[in-house]
DNA sequence: GCATCATATGAACAATTGTTCATATGATCC
DNA sequence: GGATCATATGAACAATTGTTCATATGATGC
């Protein structure tokens, strides 16, 4: 896959030099796969309700989803995940679990979609 | 799901305040499911491939093909997905079809999720 | 210790997704 | 007209995903 080398593929149509060229100049594949992981997780949205709340405030689980309107269960499930890409962050404080943003950097990037819809 | 009152379901952990609070300052569905839909779309290699390949040159469709080592058909069926997002546009010349970005509006959202994998 | 509460996790299921194969469309050239 | 080429699309399939249900963990208070 990431042959810099001219070995296109024989097709007729096909403009051997600017193959060649786009070819040599392609994002790495462990790249694309990772900024491809991260719009994944936030393509769903159950996962942009949380961090749009979470943006706001920090919130327990419960809370979460309560105000979510949703089963426990899924929360956490979501949570994991958006753990998992360091997306969100949490303290314990007894038996609750108090989750916030991990960083601005979740936000420019949250706030990046927002406008994105508004300008279409 | 956008009701603002305080109709939190009894859950013993709830802290009724902050769910009436977070409840009342969330994103409209349809905001949710707009952003959704655009990182949901952007969250796939191929498309990811397509467009990092488009930022830099416009191709015909089986110069992507052939960029990306991929079926004319897997091709085809991805850039109507990202045609109908409005991330991509064509202009036709002959038989052959060649696409771009839509604008720099994209570029800049691909670019944000390029600066955050680096960023972690 | 035991009971209770908040959260996490595993298994199962329906729903969605991306690719392939086969075929359709629509343009060019003879 | 017919043949060929570039692209588009429909159906089918395996693979992945998000939720639910049931259960596990781990902390608190008795």
């Amino acid at each position: 896959m990431q042959n810099t080398e001219c070995d296109v593929c024989e097709q007729h149509c096909t403009h051997p030099q600017t193959v060649c060229q786009a070819r040599s100049a392609m994002l790495a594949e462990d790249s694309v796969m990772k900024i491809a992981e991260i719009f994944k997780i936030l393509g769903d949205p159950t996962r942009i309700k949380v961090l749009d709340v979470l943006s706001k405030r920090e919130l327990c689980v419960c809370d979460l989803a309560a105000t979510l309107q949703m089963g426990q269960s899924a929360i956490s499930h979501q949570l994991r995940i958006l753990r998992g890409a360091r997306l969100v962050k949490y303290r314990r404080e007894g038996k609750e679990a108090w989750y916030s943003l991990d960083d601005e950097h979740v936000l420019t990037l949250f706030q990046q979609g927002l406008e994105h819809i508004n300008h279409i």
